[in-house]
DNA sequence: ATGGTTGATGGTCAA
């Protein structure tokens, strides 16, 4: 079974470049993040062509916004119990009886000090959210697989200078032990780095900024895939597909993609 | 230290 990510900044902008991953791609099932498209706009019948009709959208105008597209039918729909914040950034179902979650961290702004930036703020609360919620909704030997934009790249060689983005947010101490109290909630195996060492260079998405991104090489590893015990020694085959960022009209996010046996 | 680009939107805000 094939599981791929990608915050494709706007589905409705890129519907083409999603039939054509798809039909690289062959997933099985497809989470999106940043779909920026109301419930009632989201291009359902166009997913459905690629052979993915099964479909759980939580969506908004303008902003955030995530998806579970799949050939296999989704069961136990779910949101994270966050109803009093209506930003869409979680949705979870159960397919081919594994728990899948579909994540979209909040950026977090420019300032890494909750006290005075409101969006560091929310998005270190959605982390500790995260961290109260999922012991209650899952277990470790439970096979639940959770994946999305995280918007925080963990490890010294997941973005492209260590020092130079320890105060820029994304790879501030604070972040990255929050998300480590996070991966710690049911022992989660950070998938990337299951198949690929820890001191290697490994990034998912390049600022648009940059003259020349692939030649810069500025990357971050924000988009991830996880999964709980039971499931890793079912991980066949791992990719982070950075040809996407040269396609025409691009995401600055690159997809993941996972194959359990 | 600063500015660089993109998307949704219709003047800016978010990333």
């Amino acid at each position: 079974m094939r599981i791929l990510t990608w915050n494709i900044n706007s589905v409705r902008l890129r519907i083409g470049l999603l039939e054509r991953l798809v039909a690289e791609q062959s997933p099985d099932i497809v989470c999106l993040q940043e779909t920026k498209v109301d419930d009632g706009q989201f291009p359902r019948e166009a997913v459905a062509a690629m052979g993915l009709p099964n479909q759980a959208i939580h969506g908004q105008k303008s902003y955030n916004g995530v998806a579970i597209l799949s050939r296999l039918p989704l069961e136990d729909v779910r949101l994270l119990p966050r109803a009093e914040r209506l930003d869409c950034r979680h949705l979870a179902a159960r397919v081919a009886g594994i728990d899948l979650h579909c994540l979209y961290i909040p950026s977090g702004g420019d300032v890494p000090d909750p006290a005075v930036n409101d969006k560091f703020a929310h998005k270190l609360a959605f982390l500790d959210d995260l961290i109260d919620w999922l012991p209650t909704v899952g277990a470790v030997d439970q096979p639940m697989l959770m994946c999305g934009d995280f918007n925080i790249a963990p490890m010294e060689h997941d973005v492209w200078s260590h020092k130079q983005l320890l105060d820029v947010v994304s790879h501030t101490p604070v972040e990255v032990d929050r998300l480590a109290r996070v991966q710690a909630t049911l022992d989660w195996v950070d998938v990337s780095r299951h198949f690929v060492p820890a001191q290697e260079k490994l990034y998912s998405w390049w600022s648009y900024r940059a003259k020349d991104w692939s030649a810069a090489d500025r990357g971050r590893r924000l988009d991830h895939i996880w999964v709980t015990p039971p499931l890793a020694p079912r991980l066949t085959h791992h990719a982070i597909l950075r040809d996407v960022r040269g396609w025409s009209q691009a995401s600055d996010h690159v997809p993941v993609v996972v194959d359990l046996a």
